[in-house]
DNA sequence: GTCTATATAATGATAGAC
DNA sequence: GTCTATCATTATATAGAC
């Protein structure tokens, strides 16, 4: 891995556990194992490598993400598997922490990343729902738009309740809670007909 | 209101605002009007008068949420109320956001009120759903404890969506979504007999 | 109680040698 | 490309006068 990789690793890290104002560049650089000349030399500075980083995060959140919605199953099982998939819970939402971080929701450069993540993620969603009602897996009464912020939302809270608890309990809960929700929406709407 | 009131006033608004690592005492002193050790003669230091107004916040958001729990309607009806609320969706939750803060997730004593609050609001909630569930008013089939958990972390993301998107849309469709969840629940479950 | 030094470390960067 | 000064500013206090 090149120094240029190297930094932007250690940034992704160090935004991820502290945020872009608890994250300095002396500290990128000794968890990158690179000198103040070398990290100056790649990047402008702070806010250059900081962009890299979530710009990186980013899309590796999206590809993970894209794993579950083209998965195999109805629309409620693709959504299950997402909600469900193996995450540092712990850790929070990578992309989701930085909306606390008022100077990277200052910086329109830096926000950019963030506010299409998300959007990206709610459309996804609801894609997803929106077939699953066509095709009769979900109640037709059920609003796709809305649904999907919903369950987006469910995740992103749900991180903040588990780092609040220090426990990954309340976010299952919260998981589990939503797709109890979505679940009546198939025995209502399509009947309790099938397999 | 005294030079502590104000001081513990001054930290409530800049933690919401920036956070306890973007909090410096020189900015809480500036913005309560008062010197450096006029701060240090009430306070010991920062973590003290961070914790101070942790405290303050919890008590005012627990006061607030329980006008909506404790106030008229059906067991959907008063949750519906809360998450509607009147609430500054841009800022965030004061609570909430401080559960990205590395130093204060590192604190057990600024730790603690955060996570009671939350703790609070998710055990508040479940009693409400089983109250309503007795009632009738909620399908027997919904879980009192998982769905206080989704509805309190669909508030939380709520807040981390608009925060993104700088927009309220994305938290109003959150709630609207599990708000659509939730009704259904009454229809299957109690029928659409009722009123 | 409040104020004004004073102090130590960290922050975020620049300059210039190698 | 990487390294080692160097620098101005801020963070987080302490000390002691008033």
């Amino acid at each position: 891995m090149s120094t240029a990789d190297r930094l932007i690793e250690s940034t992704r890290e160090l935004l991820w556990e502290r945020g872009y104002t608890g994250t300095s560049p002396k500290a990128i650089q000794q968890r990158a194992g690179a000198g103040q000349g070398s990290m100056y030399h790649h990047f402008a500075g702070k806010p250059d490598l900081a962009l890299a980083a979530i710009r990186r995060t980013s899309e590796q959140l999206r590809a993970k993400a894209d794993e579950q919605f083209t998965g195999p199953g109805t629309a409620l099982e693709r959504i299950a598997a997402y909600l469900r998939r193996e995450r540092d819970v712990l850790k929070g939402c990578p992309i989701g922490r930085l909306t606390q971080d008022p100077d990277v929701m200052a910086d329109a450069a830096l926000r950019a990343p963030v506010a299409e993540t998300l959007s990206w993620l709610r459309e996804r969603l609801t894609q997803v729902l929106a077939e699953g009602r066509e095709r009769g897996e979900l109640d037709a009464s059920l609003d796709p738009e809305t649904t999907a912020a919903t369950i987006v939302a469910v995740l992103q809270g749900g991180y903040v309740l588990a780092r609040a608890a220090n426990s990954v309990a309340p976010f299952d809960a919260a998981v589990t809670g939503v797709l109890g929700l979505l679940t009546p929406a198939v025995r209502c709407g399509a009947g309790a007909t099938g397999s």
